[in-house]
DNA sequence: TATTGCTGTGGTATCGTTATCTATAACTTT
DNA sequence: AAAGTTATAGATAACGATACCACAGCAATA
């Protein structure tokens, strides 16, 4: 079904060629692929039989110089660890259900390289931006808002940017699995976390600390385990005094990683000598030496429903321009799994 | 340092505004912009000088329009698991450097999607192409790589497609993998992969075949497991029978994983009761109830090469487009890494 | 009948950049 | 000194699509 333009060869054909082929003026065929109402179903049909005739595609480079916006999606991320990446897999899906590309990029957790890509975005002019932010500017965000590029905030909100956004129960989740320890007899339950820096891990923090204080317990955080051997050095510090907490909450899935690996070397052994809740599911969580409990996400659903939420601005966007946007925020619940490293399984 | 330029208020600085500015003509300002050699000096100082003061940046759609390509490369995978996101993370930091943007595809596995995936890159104007294949049509990237744009496999090379290719050696890998076994004295070792028809995987069986046979053993491969209840229906014949094998090689990453559950829930120890030895590491390899022998690739080396190998020639097709390009081959070399899940590590 | 409004269509300028051609100055060469 | 060669730099026409305006045709109104 593909020839080429009996104008000029080997070029892919335009629109011109479409018209001529269809004997009608190119502002005609425009209309048809726009979907203009404005054209008489006759003369739409001949349009389309003769689009597919010369097999015609637009020119996205042409349509962009006038203004209009490439069918991609920027979708910006920290890394693509598996959480981002199962949401970069939901998100890609919607995107090519709407026939849209995706452009990712990770920022290696570095606010200065979100910027600096958040800038060279401007040029692509893509339909809208998915973001997981690294702490980057809110205002150039803002700028694009205001440049009509739709953004949905995805896991983290962006400080000082009014935009749609989704996300997860962080707090509520980690004061639950807390809970869980607490009610199971635990009197000495610390905290440990790899970026206390990140929103996320912030907000678990904070649950941890609101189930802590409503237990009259008193909450022990070390949010900056950063490395295996931080890690170790803090749990070899526990195996060798009395005061070793008698169960432990990893605030993300790297610190529970981290974690479950220093317990193992040091020779503590879960749940018997210490107890362990997790934020964050992963692949492994259930071989480990000891299978770990968690409260988990469902980044799959987060993602979906943040593109869900993008393509509707962005369908719009595109039919009427003058309206507010009045931001949405979509809050995602979180699950306990309870396997044996918590000492309270069924099967444990 | 960004003001609107003088002329449309609001708008972005176009060559025009740089042109005025500097006080030359809009072709020197697009000489200066492509580093053509043509421009004195002096000149050329005056419109970077412009440029800068004006904020001025190209208009990639406008370039795009006159035939340039995008400053941007594609990165088509099957999926973003663990070792591809590994890849991205290593390819995109040389994208960076040479100041260019990385549009990633996941066709999930799935041939189809990458043929229309391929159809719709053409369109965008990309400046180069980085493909781990799903199987997908050659002589589409083959037609890409006529009409002028520099394509590199990536870990598996494409059936019908003379590119340069980036690859493992998967074959001496895994005999390797599977000779120190018999070293060990191992007679009856099985093989289980879950792709059986990918590349990587079948030579990986071939690497396993080459040193059983070696051996005068004979082989037993598993080459469709797809699904923890398949291995451990698998595994779970082998614990009710004397024909048990005596070790296991798990030819990809997600088989040493079912591989270890199953063999968990099935309750048969690792390694005193059947040794394990798997085909790429992984993050948790090292804590599981048994850290896990593997033979390790480096997805980062493998990728960084692959997209050095693709900038050079997007360099070299800018500067002379005559000479003909001769394909490379990269083999990376792997690595044996013991731990207990053999049943020989010193610290067994 | 003349006027207004509406529907469907086409002509043409325009978006920002680069290729091609032309123009000028500054050198050689005979 | 005249003519030919370089080196630089500018004017202008594309590239393919869309926005704006113009206008034909027809119906409803005055």
């Amino acid at each position: 079904m593909k020839s080429a333009g009996a104008g000029r060869p080997g070029r892919q054909p335009t629109i011109i060629d479409v018209a001529r082929e269809a004997h009608v003026g190119v502002m005609t065929v425009s209309r048809v692929i726009n979907n203009y109402d404005t054209v008489k179903p006759v003369t739409r049909a001949k349009v389309m039989s003769a689009i597919a005739r010369v097999g015609y595609r637009p020119n996205d480079a042409a349509r962009m110089l006038k203004g209009m916006r490439a069918r991609m999606i920027g979708f910006i991320v920290p890394d693509l660890s598996d959480f981002f990446s199962s949401c970069f897999h939901a998100a890609q899906k919607v995107a090519m259900q709407h026939d849209y590309q995706t452009m990712v990029v990770a920022t290696g957790r570095s606010a200065a390289v979100e910027n600096r890509q958040l800038d060279s975005l401007g040029n692509h002019r893509i339909s809208g931006l998915l973001i997981v932010t690294s702490g980057g500017d809110g205002q150039r965000l803002k700028h694009l808002q205001e440049s009509g590029i739709p953004v949905v905030a995805l896991d983290r909100p962006v400080a000082g940017l009014d935009a749609d956004a989704v996300l997860v129960e962080n707090r509520e989740g980690a004061e639950q699995g807390v809970r869980h320890l607490i009610e199971h007899g635990h009197k000495s339950i610390a905290c440990v976390g790899f970026d206390g820096d990140v929103f996320t891990v912030r907000e678990r923090i904070e649950g941890y600390k609101q189930a802590m204080r409503a237990a009259g317990l008193e909450p022990q955080v070390f949010a900056d385990i950063q490395s295996l051997e931080r890690m170790e050095e803090l749990v070899g510090r526990w195996s060798n005094t009395k005061k070793k907490p008698s169960a432990i909450f990893a605030a993300q899935r790297i610190s529970s990683i981290r974690l479950i690996q220093a317990l193992h070397r040091v020779g503590l052994r879960v749940p018997q000598d210490i107890a362990v809740v997790g934020f964050d599911d992963f692949e492994l969580a259930d071989v480990l030496g000891t299978p770990l409990t968690v409260v988990s996400q469902s980044p799959t659903s987060l993602a979906q429903s943040a593109a869900e939420l993008l393509f509707k601005q962005i369908e719009q966007a595109q039919q009427e321009s003058g309206t507010e946007h009045h931001p949405a925020k979509i809050i995602f619940p979180t699950r306990l799994i309870l396997r044996a490293s918590c000492g309270c399984s069924p099967k444990a």
